[in-house]
DNA sequence: TAATATATGTCAGTATTATTGACTTTATAA
DNA sequence: TTATAAAGTCAATAATACTGACATATATTA
């Protein structure tokens, strides 16, 4: 159902034609694509009287083990008052632990609690679902476009910061 | 770069493998690509002291001329007493038309006015810049997998309504 | 050592976007 | 005529962000 009708070689790709009307349809794909992304989370999120901001510091925690407080500032593009209210909340909850530096003992390194790893596990689960089975009615070949797209879409310096990460 | 290892076939993708680790790399993709993508028109929105609220309604108003204001909550699925504020607003300042129905009377279609339309062409000129420099970047195939995976993540009838507007 | 810079945390005030609940007006349908 | 539907409004509340000001502890530099 894919490759049929291949017919642009990845040389003429660059001057790809793409109507006003093909991008919008683009933009609103990732509109949508994103709210259904993010519904299931904050299903669960509501039992804990937690939001979205609760889910993303939760879940970079979880994926950099240790990180900074100011390393989560960089990815999260928030002010550190605005996510001190969310932090305070999770550490006074038991569900992040913050613990001094080793070297620099100004700083903070975060992790996440037995509780805290136990709501990370229910939110990604949710997540990864969805992901898993839209990965998988779409097929392989898709999933690289996907990535790739998503690569390009998002800002250089983050795209940096994020693939350099993980290679 | 992108077809060497193409070892696993379409019949082979329902059995797809997928690691935690690969998934969540997908939701990251998936945070920071809209992220990026959201961030030119909230630039723009400053200027005018809306916010995303207003951008999606503009851009909803364009897209489905005419469309009645029950139409535009199902689509952004929200209370009308959240949508009310932003509507006056657009209304008031003159970017909105709110025209009497023909057949019901009671029903409300939206128009942009010149105004409108040209908030509406500025933030979707900065959208359609970046997704057009990120398809051209990732290629034709790799748009397809984009759109397809994108289509999957998205609610069954999300999916179904939007995909039945467009063809 | 003394001055400066950095990392973190906090208080107060404000804005945007969303919610729930209650109610009104106008128009259509039973 | 009564009930339903579409739209609009008021009030109270919540989550998430912002700016600005300031405090504390620790490192770095002059």
């Amino acid at each position: 159902m894919a490759d049929h009708n291949r017919v642009v070689t990845s040389s003429m790709d660059a001057m790809l034609f793409l109507t006003d009307d093909q991008l919008l349809q683009g933009i609103e794909l990732m509109y949508f694509a994103y709210k259904g992304f993010t519904s299931d989370p904050d299903l669960i999120l509501q039992n804990y009287s937690y939001g979205r901001a609760h889910h993303r510091a939760v879940h970079f925690i979880n994926r950099r083990k240790g990180l900074k407080v100011n390393d989560l500032l960089d990815i999260l593009g928030i002010t550190k008052q605005s996510l001190n209210r969310v932090l305070r909340q999770l550490i006074n909850d038991g569900l992040v632990e913050s613990r001094v530096g080793r070297q620099d003992k100004r700083e903070r390194n975060l992790y996440l609690t037995e509780e805290g790893k136990s709501l990370e596990r229910q939110l990604s689960d949710a997540q990864r679902k969805r992901m898993r089975s839209a990965y998988r009615a779409a097929g392989s070949d898709a999933v690289q476009g996907f990535r790739l797209v998503l690569e390009k879409i998002m800002d250089a310096e983050t795209r940096n910061r994020i693939t350099q990460d993980k290679e």
